[in-house]
DNA sequence: TTTTACCTCACCAAAAACAGTGATTAATAT
DNA sequence: ATATTAATCACTGTTTTTGGTGAGGTAAAA
């Protein structure tokens, strides 16, 4: 018999927690060793010297605070914790910022419960781990092909937009139409089409009324 | 040994569908019957004679088409389905929005996996069920008292316009296309440009982006 | 120094939205 | 009985938006 692994799983879902602890109890590797509903509480869990985990299962969307910030925490200060992310979200940009603040998996809600185990495993064997969607994309990046941006938290996406990218999105929101754009910022209209296309793949809308939708709910207007 | 009583669950995120079903095969009773990933899927495995569930477990939040969709095509076409929402939204206009669809139950996604298994027994049995947050937000309502909004989705209400006008302004708003809105709604899409021309002579705005302004600001959101 | 991000513009094609006019039916109100 | 309103659809246009590809210049960053 091996070594048992000790797991502490995070996430705001009390039924997602029991779906993944049904599913890591068909492993009799493997243990559960706590949960958190919150960043905050992921933190103090493991502040606690008593408490300790070979390795956490963070959701990224938390209230109080969210996964980002808790990995932070432990690269702030120096906490050598093995992380695998679990997340809905499968966008490059998310996958390079968690495991540039340490995490060494990432699995993919939409990714078989299976995974789990197999993620857990492997990061407690000091491997890396990643879902087959996830890898794929990494893989895609590194041989210098470009990936399409995925489903991100929105925080992410305001701040990809430049600056020329806000002031056409404010103007759509009050009905500019593009030439009427383009006449009022002294730009041809493909230049203002230009801005136009880029804010609808950035934002993953359909159309200017999506654009317009987004620009309420973020208060830019 | 009772009947079994057959389930098929909706999400878009397969672990918590897994989690469910791990949930449930606990109990001997409840079988599963199926799942689906978007509305869209939903629709179309209710509308395959050969397939039928006592119990439908829904989330409001999926691609393609949302819970609310499900919902209303099931009223629409007079499909006696009983319903379970589950959802992460916890506002009481979204709980009284899904409830005059007749759906039959309310779980909030916060509350533990137990709830499931008592739920679908009880509206399988004819009873309606809350898990218990959702109660006291309902009793607080019925007693008079204000409940502070809480996690919901756009929502609006509106006046002056037509009932059909206003369904293709919150489609609108959705980033519908006519054509698709024709669909939806087995009309022609003339008769839905018809109705586009109307709001935009009756609300004086330009544009389907004024059109979403105009939603946006004289509702909820 | 090389790469990357941003701003700028062009051309092409298809899909969608916008504009106006008019018409039928059914229900409702006067 | 008649007028009004709502819902439905058609025909014919023009304008705008959307989607894709490509590319030059500049400034900042790696």
């Amino acid at each position: 018999m091996k070594k048992k692994i000790y797991v502490h799983v995070a996430d705001d879902h009390k039924i997602l927690i029991e779906g993944i602890i049904a599913v890591i109890n068909t492993d009799k590797e493997i243990e559960i060793k706590g949960c958190s509903l919150t960043g905050q509480e992921v933190i103090k869990w493991f502040a606690n010297k008593k408490n300790s985990a070979d390795v956490l299962i963070l959701d990224l969307t938390m209230p109080v605070l969210d996964g980002f910030e808790v990995l932070k925490h432990f690269k702030k200060n120096k906490i050598d914790q093995k992380v695998i992310v679990l997340s809905s979200y499968d966008d490059l940009k998310i996958v390079q910022e968690v495991l540039s603040l340490g995490c060494k998996g990432y699995i993919s809600k939409n990714s078989a419960g299976e995974h789990i185990v197999n993620a857990i495993k492997a990061v407690a064997n000091d491997e890396q781990y990643f879902s087959t969607d996830i890898q794929k994309m990494l893989l895609k990046s590194l041989s210098g092909q470009k990936v399409p941006s995925g489903k991100m938290p929105e925080k992410f996406l305001l701040d990809s937009l430049t600056e020329r990218e806000i002031e056409v999105l404010k103007l759509i929101t009050k009905q500019y139409s593009t030439t009427e754009m383009a006449d009022l910022m002294n730009l041809s209209t493909n230049t203002v089409e230009t801005y136009r296309k880029s804010l609808l793949k950035k934002l993953k809308v359909k159309n200017a009324v999506g654009l317009a939708m987004y620009a309420v709910k973020h208060k830019i207007v």
